[in-house]
DNA sequence: AAGGGGCACAACCGCCGTAAA
DNA sequence: TTTTACGGCGGTTGTGCCCCT
């Protein structure tokens, strides 16, 4: 009973990764795509397991990550995101199609966490705009902030809605995969449609071996940054993200608008955004891809747009600008 | 120059929900 | 229906590098 076991535990490396080992993984990802991760060490004779494969292909290999140096509107990002949702990375990385969970999970704890302590610590005060005038009150008026957050993600939400329902009158009970639907919900393909889009995958392999030539001790990050670079100057290569893309098409033209917006400049992350790179990939079912998310979605925006009718004044503690000072 | 501490990040661990047998 | 592995996620750890003393 049960399924057979995925790999064998014994005998099992552990440890940083070998180029060699990245170059094994890479073609046979290349190859066959994503996914069905417990054959991959059996295929390849990578004597890592399943999961460990899955990881590194997600958070290294894979094309179209960017990796260092979060920007300020990245930054700003995070920071909203997590006030959001929390501590769910994956959930705030799909907002940030470039950067993995992982990634943005260490920059929070090293950086992000340590920035906002200390913002919090300086004489009691805060110094920007997104944290509350003093400590007296903080508690309170940051809880009405996120309350406004939350606020403001649903009425963008909702006018999201409301537009593609003025436009499209059908679309809560007519979900249909459409370049025009503002609403990102994409029934899944088979996923060997979409294994020769991981042809690109052979630049990292170029990559990996030019750098695996050089002794510099930051070839692999180096390595990373380069593929980086040209898979998001290749269109074909820019446009993958995640693993679970390999079982999703991506729209040839996608106008929806996330959550929220930000008045940066910098939109690339948010232009990057991709249904199957939205909070709302995580609604998607199989059997429910086109009514029960949106029907639960839109349930629990209305019933709370008319409660926060009321609540003006909350809207006013707007984030748009004055979290500039912030950084 | 040495070494100690801090930092950054890749990788592992453990848990959970789901799917397969 | 039950059992077990898979896939995904968040938390944590290990390790190499850098900087300061």
């Amino acid at each position: 009973m049960g399924r057979p076991p995925c790999c064998d535990k014994g005998g099992v490396k552990k440890g940083p990764w070998t180029p060699e080992e990245d170059i094994v993984l890479v073609t046979y990802i290349q190859d066959h795509g994503p996914g069905n991760w417990r054959a991959v060490p059996t295929n390849t004779g990578l004597l890592r397991c399943s999961k460990s494969c899955r990881l590194r292909w997600t958070n290294y290999l894979r094309p179209g990550i960017k990796r260092g140096n979060f920007s300020d509107h990245e930054e700003k990002m995070i920071i909203h995101l997590q006030a959001l949702l929390g501590n769910r990375w994956a959930a705030i990385a799909s907002y940030l199609p470039q950067r993995t969970d992982n990634d943005i999970k260490n920059y929070w704890n090293t950086h992000l966490k340590k920035k906002l302590k200390k913002l919090q610590g300086q004489d009691g005060h805060f110094t920007d705009g997104f944290s509350p005038d003093s400590v007296s009150t903080s508690k309170g008026q940051w809880e009405r902030r996120l309350q406004t957050d939350i606020h403001m993600a649903k009425q963008a939400l909702c006018e999201a809605l409301s537009l593609d329902k003025s436009s499209n009158n059908k679309l809560s009970h007519d979900l249909k995969p459409s370049s025009n639907a503002s609403f990102p919900i994409y029934p899944c393909t088979n996923p060997a449609q979409s294994s020769t889009t991981y042809a690109s995958s052979a630049d990292n392999i170029a990559r990996l071996l030019q750098n695996w030539m050089k002794s510099s001790p930051k070839s692999s990050q180096t390595s990373s940054e380069n593929t980086t670079q040209n898979s998001f100057n290749n269109p074909q290569i820019g446009n993958l993200s995640s693993p679970s893309e390999g079982t999703t098409p991506t729209p040839e033209a996608f106008d929806f608008d996330p959550i929220f917006s930000f008045s940066s400049s910098n939109c690339d992350e948010t232009q990057n955004l991709k249904p199957e790179n939205t909070l709302f990939q995580y609604e998607r079912k199989p059997g429910l891809d086109n009514q029960v998310p949106l029907t639960l979605l839109e349930n629990w925006l209305f019933d709370d747009i008319g409660a926060a009718q009321g609540e003006g004044d909350l809207m006013d503690m707007s984030l748009g600008e004055d979290d500039h000072g912030l950084f």
